[in-house]
DNA sequence: TCGTGAATTGTGATAATATAACAGAGGGCG
DNA sequence: CGCCCTCTGTTATATTATCACAATTCACGA
């Protein structure tokens, strides 16, 4: 179980690599990464941060990309449903994947300080959650696990 | 960690209970029991799922109890505020509380066939999600634990 | 008992989030 | 070319949630 997001990083890279590590799984599964997409996912990319739809949707504006909600949502849909971003419930908003293409149950660390997310993996079926979901019956498909707190810099910037 | 939802119980005691645990809380820390809010959780009592504010605003509304958003939403930030009723994020929908009073950090484990939700504990800080935000310097406040499958039911009716 | 301040409720308006429905554009392929 | 399929553009609307302010009720001490 790693975690990214709240290490220092080369952020170019990150952006870089996400997209083309996207633009690589597209091509595999004969999907269609149009440009809406593709600057959806880069915005996703920019801050490790969850951002609305109308946050989004207002940059695809400025940028003569498309102006009406269903723009922003069509791509977020395409994005969440192949598992290149994940919407973040608690927050109605949407971060890109930190490892696109494995298939994986994520959950997330939310500062509510600086509002960054970082992604960590926690398959529920496993540990105490998974148990007593066993002990009751429950088959478990999809887990939404979402922690707020605060990050180590904002911890620091407290004290 | 236990859960309850699934297994069958004498549901009307399920509601007499936990109305008079929520009323004998609210008169130990010297908060108002009113009207509304004693009809909202009786109402999220009714079945063990997850009922919108807008569901429970037509009722409120056929019964004279109020006709706006405010007056639902209140009463459930309410309930919310002091542990009697959880949030689920997932479906922008609200539950009773399985045991009120005790404070906790829930999950809950939500029938995606039959809409039913139980509740479990599940402390987050424990656990490998806890580890992996501890071995980043991330500190846990909060968690929003929702996992969707099948319940025993609806598992057997699918069969 | 009464006054006072705080909490609660009533109500209209509006904000924020999300989807429906359908017409048009574009590309791959017979 | 003509067909089909996916993606895009646009209008309209649904769903979820909050703001603002007046009216009322309640708890509590004088």
């Amino acid at each position: 179980m790693e975690t990214t997001g709240f290490e220092r990083h080369d952020h170019g890279a990150c952006i870089r690599d996400g997209v083309s590590a996207v633009d690589a799984r597209c091509r595999e599964l004969g999907l269609q990464f149009t440009p809406v997409r593709r600057r959806v996912l880069e915005l996703l990319l920019e801050g490790h941060r969850a951002l609305g739809a109308y946050d989004i949707l207002d940059r695809l504006r400025e940028e003569g990309l498309g102006s009406q909600p269903p723009v922003a949502y069509r791509a977020l849909d395409f994005l969440v449903k192949h598992g290149f971003a994940h919407k973040i419930e608690r927050l109605n908003a949407f971060v890109a994947c930190a490892c696109p293409g494995e298939s994986h149950m994520p959950a997330f660390l939310i500062c509510r300080q600086c509002d960054k997310v970082a992604e960590a993996e926690a398959d529920m079926r496993d540990g105490r959650l998974g148990e007593s979901a066993a002990a009751v019956g429950f088959r478990i498909e999809r887990a939404v696990v979402e922690a707020e707190g605060l990050c180590p810099s904002c911890q620091g910037a407290a004290a």
